[in-house]
DNA sequence: ACAAGTCCGTTGTTTATCCAACGGAAAAGA
DNA sequence: TCTTTTCCGTTGGATAAACAACGGACTTGT
């Protein structure tokens, strides 16, 4: 277990636990490892989930394949990044996608149960544990709320305008540039390039915003 | 603070704690009241939310205003539901809606540090208070998660083949009842209800699922 | 300095969605 | 029973998005 101190101290979840801490830790948690090879399963819809998970190495795509078997993939995880968090209610149902290992990787599990009872030795790291996994939860809560926002926007230029005014608004300027370049900024918006490309510039013909690259600028209508 | 017990104990926060716990919780959480009037603010964009809130009474919008004006309605809140639970986390920026009552309103505030902090008296039911909040954001993420697979897909026929082929996998039959109307369905699923009723009387022809009202039926394509 | 590759705006065509409108069937109400 | 309302499928025309394709600007690598 000790070699994945190194990981761990670097995840969202144990940020601000020191080593020897994480190591105790995962002993109160009942860690376990296992290992995935290159295109194996690691969930498969169906499944029932009882863990939390963190992906210590390697990379991971959670797919979906629907009633006619059409595969989509809804989700990369990377080392460092933990998964399931959604799956450990009781009750919730059956994992509806399939987890499969698209590299050779190693994936830590954690006793969910144990994680939400704070024992009664209340090792000292418990209560930061779970403000982590709360705050991890809650910050994955928010973006996907705001994501939905953009994306029930029925057309292109709604999509871009809602999603441009929450970054004015995020970075506090009507100025600001933004994390994706012309294809990813499509991508996460769920429309076509040229289609967007060409409703951008019609929104800078029209005087509402100008860009250059990434960096763009809200301006008030004439 | 006694008279909102009866209203707390049927909310999924306090599900499984008794009335007098709920009672001391209240004060070990640091519960407090505020009223608001019919078409009043309950918070304004901007402003930092450091509480936890479940809606007591009267019903609540959360809303958006663009940087153009453009008016956006994200979501309604009702009697015994929690909100603000996204913005809790420390350093996660400004509010970034308008929180408006539409009826006259009374919300309960809870510290949010106090409810992740176990308190060293360890009053019996704080864990299950834990379990509970992290179950329903947990919940809540889910149902995002799924709903943004469902809005990511370009077409309206590929937004309902991936809502009907989950609801079918959920249900665990091909057989299913969905418990929407199709305007509902429509404006769940963000497309145009003629469009869409269009499209699945398409998809009937085509061989690939059936329906009588909201009762579906998927099939293998022949 | 050259070649290869990437990024982005632009255009024309095809296709899908939106929108408004209508009618029939079913449900709800009087 | 009769009226009113809601729900849903259908149609046609207006509009917008998707798609394929191209060229120029810029970047990266050799």
């Amino acid at each position: 277990m000790k070699k994945y101190v190194s990981i761990l101290k670097r995840t969202k979840l144990f940020s601000g636990v020191g080593d020897d801490d994480i190591l105790s830790m995962l002993n109160c948690l009942n860690a376990t490892v296992r290992e995935y090879s290159k295109g194996g399963y690691a969930f498969r819809q169906g499944e029932y989930i009882r863990n939390l998970m963190i992906l210590a190495s390697g990379r991971l795509h959670i797919q979906k394949e629907d009633y006619w078997g059409n595969l989509n993939i809804l989700n990369e995880i990377r080392p460092g990044e933990m998964f399931g968090e959604a799956y450990i209610v009781p009750n919730s149902g059956p994992l509806m996608d399939d987890v499969i290992a698209i590299e050779e990787s190693v994936v830590l599990f954690f006793d969910m149960e144990r994680i939400l009872t704070v024992c009664p030795s209340a090792c000292p790291f418990h209560t930061r544990l779970i403000k982590n996994i709360f705050y991890t939860i809650s910050d994955k809560n928010k973006s996907l709320v705001q994501k939905l926002s953009y994306m029930s926007q029925r057309s292109t230029r709604e999509k871009l305008l809602s999603y441009l005014s929450d970054e004015a608004k995020r970075q506090n300027s009507s100025s600001f540039s933004i994390p994706f370049n012309r294809q990813q900024l499509a991508d996460f918006l769920s429309v076509d390039r040229s289609a967007m490309s060409n409703e951008l510039c019609k929104l800078r013909d029209e005087g509402m915003l100008d860009f250059h690259k990434s960096k763009f600028t809200l301006s008030q209508v004439k």
